[in-house]
DNA sequence: TCTGGGGTCCTAGGACCC
DNA sequence: TCTGGGGTCCTAGGACCC
């Protein structure tokens, strides 16, 4: 036994990771065959390498490289903004090549996954290394460029296993050789273990994930917390997280934040950037019929430094005129004349069911009704003249500003329709709230 | 890691109750 | 009125992920 007196309670199962190369630039290249074989970077709606190709690679591009210096260093470099529309289309069909095999598959970012094969062995008459294979072998045809896969019993070891080798690898780690894969991993390669977790380690003498996973099950209920106990079982090949294959269908918080460039001081355009952060987010909360009782709005200074308010609405709420109301008061006390601001920022936390039956007293009842029709009219506009078809009028600045962001193709097409929400919002019962600041 | 955007889970500590 | 034990719920903040 490699770890010692450790045995297996379940019997063994095969999980494989799959990690897509490169992906957003092999999307690219796929879709576009003019740019295969040549340096591809993604990223330039933020001004830095997001994913960069195997030929960008080799000529020296890294992650998050700005891109000024990527020109200097590769006149021919073709960089491109992020187009996730392309990119999620891609992943569905990734994550349908795997569906073939298994139905366990779980969707774990935009480019990769995990999948269960536990069983399968007997079902298609072959090694769980040659399902790996088949699989690999479909993704690398059908999709025109290349993944990485790691087969392993745990998530966490597959995770290992996809990593070992890039790009284009498989790589088995059964239990019993798990340690020769962890002997030289350093602790934060881990997939759960960052920064501070691995310095906490380092400063005891751990290095390695090898050294991690040797250590006794007392320290590391001693020292550690709950995850890096699962983390230690899943590295000794005993599997602890289950392959989920739950599709995405509620949130317990929706966050929207958007940087502009260049940065700014003027009051009533970071209020509308904000604005437009709040209808976002109100729009994915209706799409999945949630409300909000509570919310987080910051602005974040050219130096990274943020201030906001936390504030508690009256009710639970989907809409941006709720929200804008509440917010609109505050503002000042977070807003600081002269200061350069970078980005804007709105969580909707502790959202609910958006059940329609709380209502305050006083008539308010009626008004929700009306802005849910205002609303569902809207939604409706939207889906069918896409996203930037109707906005509030404090949301006016930030939409008509739309700056280099990388939308491709909305813009020319937008017909834009101001929405006069203010006979709608004055019968609206204002919301009550009270706040606190945050730093 | 000179910094995009969007999430989740866990824990400690306080509030409140019996 | 005071003290103590014990449980539950909530919240803030930390840490991590892609």
């Amino acid at each position: 036994m490699p770890y010692g007196t450790f045995t297996i309670r379940n019997f063994p199962r095969a999980i494989i990771h799959i990690d897509g190369d490169a992906f957003f630039a092999s999307c690219e290249q796929a879709r576009d065959p003019a740019l295969r074989g040549k340096p591809v970077i993604c990223g330039k709606e933020r001004g830095i390498a997001a994913s960069m190709s195997y030929e960008a690679k080799a000529l020296g591009v890294t992650r998050a490289m700005p891109l000024g210096e990527i020109k200097r260093l590769i006149p021919n470099a073709i960089i491109l903004p992020s187009d996730y529309e392309t990119y999620s289309l891609l992943s569905q069909r990734f994550f349908n090549i795997v569906r073939r095999y298994t139905p366990d598959v779980e969707e774990y970012g935009i480019d990769e996954c995990f999948a269960d094969l536990t069983g399968l062995r007997r079902v298609y008459h072959t090694s769980y290394l040659e399902i790996a294979k088949r699989i690999k072998h479909e993704l690398d045809t059908e999709l025109g460029f290349t993944f990485s896969l790691g087969l392993a019993p745990t998530k966490v070891l597959a995770k290992v296993g996809s990593k070992w080798k890039k790009p284009s690898g498989l790589t088995m780690i059964p239990g019993k050789q798990a340690p020769e894969y962890l002997r030289n991993l350093p602790t934060e390669k881990v997939w759960g273990i960052g920064p501070q977790t691995s310095e906490f380690l380092a400063k005891r003498g751990i290095t390695t994930a090898l050294e991690f996973a040797r250590q006794s099950e007392d320290w590391v209920k001693m020292h550690l917390s709950k995850p890096y106990h699962e983390l230690w079982q899943e590295l000794r090949g005993y599997p602890v997280y289950k392959v989920s294959t739950a599709v995405k269908e509620s949130y317990a918080s929706i966050q929207k934040v958007k940087t502009f460039t260049p940065p700014s001081a003027d009051r009533a355009f970071i209020f509308s950037q904000l604005s437009k952060n709040i209808e976002n987010a109100c729009i994915k909360a209706r799409r999945y019929k949630l409300a909000s009782p509570e919310i987080h709005f910051f602005l974040r200074t050219q130096q990274f430094k943020d201030r906001g308010m936390e504030l508690k609405l009256s009710r639970a709420t989907a809409f941006p005129s709720d929200i804008i109301h509440a917010i609109e008061p505050v503002f000042d006390q977070i807003y600081r004349r002269g200061v350069q601001y970078r980005s804007t920022g709105i969580t909707l936390t502790k959202l609910r069911e958006d059940s329609n039956e709380q209502q305050d007293l006083f008539g308010a009842h009626v008004s929700i009704e009306q802005m849910t029709k205002v609303y569902e009219g809207v939604d409706q506009l939207k889906s069918k003249y896409g996203k930037h078809t109707v906005f509030l009028g404090s949301s006016f600045e930030a939409n008509t500003h739309s700056q280099h962001d990388g939308d491709r193709g909305h813009l020319s097409r937008r017909k834009e329709v101001k929405l006069k929400g203010e006979t709608a919002r004055r019968r609206l019962a204002v919301p009550m709230y009270f706040g606190k600041l945050t730093d």
